[in-house]
DNA sequence: GCAGTTAATGAATCGCATG
DNA sequence: CCATGCGATTCATTAACTG
């Protein structure tokens, strides 16, 4: 039975229904690379502009706030150190309710769904606690049938003292645009366990089947394997607290697992696009496999340390400020953009 | 911010509201060991007769079926082989809707936290694909505060040709009776990462603190560390095509997933229930663990099957059977009792 | 009737964990 | 080291409905 979600729908009192918003703007700032698009501004207003320019992209990674009801907060690094003086907003991850937030986040995968080339896919970085309550919202924006799977982040950190099994890993939803159309997909292969490879080392088997077409046994080939095709648990650590990866944005994924999700589900020259940006560890993937990116965030501050680690990768990130049709100002000047100067 | 899902609910047409309804009554019919009942009769009948008879439980374990739209059939197994010609059936998994089925097992979800002791827990093991749904569900009957944990229970098994990434994982929800109090629970622990090991050696961590109170760095101990506490995401294998284990019933679980839950969630001698029971593996665990047991099933050749298991571990579990109120014959004869006759 | 959609059936598959 | 069995796979095909 195909898994069918028609009638199940998730409701709260005031859910309101979607509608049409009119467009803003983009400016172009500075930049040279066009292949990396960095925008500042909100980011449903930025996919709304994205939509009507006819942006297609062949993965979206969405990594929005996890619901954890605290403003997350960021520290300059200089030379692998912190500097606590330096501690500056991030983003603001507290609500008025879970309604509050489903509300904000579904709209942007409704949003995202639009920009999606019909073999695209779709993928929202998750806590289990909302995970549940995001895949039945998603299931409706999308359609039940267009759910892939569910990839579970399994990382490693420092254990806390709880009665309870410590929360060790973070939730991947990902979704294909069109489920009738085969997706983007490169197949993947994981060392094989150590059972298989003790009786079979790294030898493909094959089936062996008898006249009446019933399989007897398996026998061994002289063909080797390249592993076993990747599954949907990821055992991929943390960016260590100390690593030379740590950027000082909060909540920073490792390049590990975006690398592993790219590689999967684009080909090279493909376009991805993340509107919860951040420090930018989606683009200097990109850049390193020969993707091109589309990122968004609304914080200045992560915008520059955005540009700055794609700079240290000789990459001049075309970046853009979005200007909402609300905005007063025609461009107006904003106290960060002094800094920013004096960091290109 | 505590997760709080109050106003957000699942609802769809004709989503009936829980309703008490007259129970049935329990017919014994052999075996001495108390500590161990299996109750041949529909679940959700039997649950409300136990929590009539002032039953309480530590931990329920519930494995229903899983949305598969399949009817699943079990085979006799004789020295490790089985015999297709005894193919029997199991379980039905057809359903009408997804509505019905989460209807159907919300019900016993219902009906089983009624039996919960204070500091109990019941743990649903599910598919990531019906998963989010039941969450949604189970936080309106517990409420959100009470949800533990998201246990992914990660295994091994054959690849099958898909553009996708290869569904390698189970689910099992944990929910505590009151969320407010401290719930049964057994730290256990899982080996150091490698590069824990490489760096610390099975030494102790200690957290360095300087004056102001931030943490500077850690120091070893002298002290051997256990390992680090058991996280949510489980590493185990499936009960092999050709292992001594097999029963030949299908969805057999592994006892080594048991074991984990059993020894967490549970002290010596408590009383544990199992309301879909299967081929038992929750019996052998509890019985082997020194914990008491209610299983019931409503297939009378799986109770058979779990009979046997328990009593190659010398044990005579006492076997009941559920009288419904609506029922006609007072005790009807069924088919298997002459089987049954023959293996006890 | 016929086209279109859905459900049931059959075939292919190879890594995993025993014995 | 070798033999063994198989699937809470997935995919393709056929059969059975529906309008």
């Amino acid at each position: 039975m195909a898994l069918s979600n028609a009638g199940v729908r998730l409701i709260w009192p005031g859910r309101p229904e979607p509608h049409p918003k009119s467009v803003g703007e983009l400016r172009h700032r500075r930049g040279s690379d066009a292949n990396l698009r960095l925008i500042h501004g909100d980011n449903a207003a930025a996919l709304r502009v994205l939509a009507q320019s006819g942006v297609r992209v062949a993965l979206a990674y969405l990594d929005p706030p996890f619901f954890t009801g605290r403003e997350h907060t960021l520290v300059e690094r200089r030379n692998g150190r912190t500097d606590e003086s330096t501690r500056a907003h991030a983003f603001d991850d507290r609500w008025d309710s879970l309604e509050a937030y489903l509300e904000s986040l579904v709209e942007r995968v409704r949003l995202t769904r639009e920009l999606l080339l019909p073999e695209g896919c779709l993928v929202l970085h998750v806590d289990p606690r909302t995970s549940h309550y995001l895949k039945v919202l998603c299931d409706e924006v999308f359609g039940a049938a267009s759910f892939a799977s569910e990839i579970v982040w399994r990382y490693r950190r420092w254990p806390s003292k709880t009665r309870n099994f410590q929360r060790v890993h973070d939730v991947l939803l990902r979704y294909v645009r069109d489920p009738e159309r085969p997706p983007r997909f490169r197949q993947l292969y994981e060392p094989l366990a150590a059972s298989t490879l003790a009786t079979w080392g790294n030898r493909k088997q094959r089936a062996v089947v008898d006249a009446s077409g019933r399989r007897v046994r398996s026998s061994k080939t002289a063909e080797a394997t390249p592993g076993t095709p990747l599954g949907d648990v990821w055992d991929i650590g943390i960016v260590a607290p100390v690593a030379k990866e740590r950027t000082g944005y909060p909540t920073q994924k490792p390049e590990a697992l975006l690398e592993r999700l790219i590689t999967s589900c684009t080909d090279l020259g493909d376009l991805v696009l993340d509107p919860y940006f951040g420090s930018g560890t989606t683009g200097v993937v990109c850049a390193r496999l020969g993707r091109r990116l589309i990122g968004v965030d609304s914080n200045r501050r992560a915008i520059t340390i955005a540009r700055r680690r794609l700079a240290a990768l000789d990459a001049d990130p075309v970046e853009e400020r979005l200007i909402e049709p609300d905005e007063a100002a025609p461009d107006e000047p904003d106290a960060a953009r002094a800094s920013l100067s004096r960091a290109g």
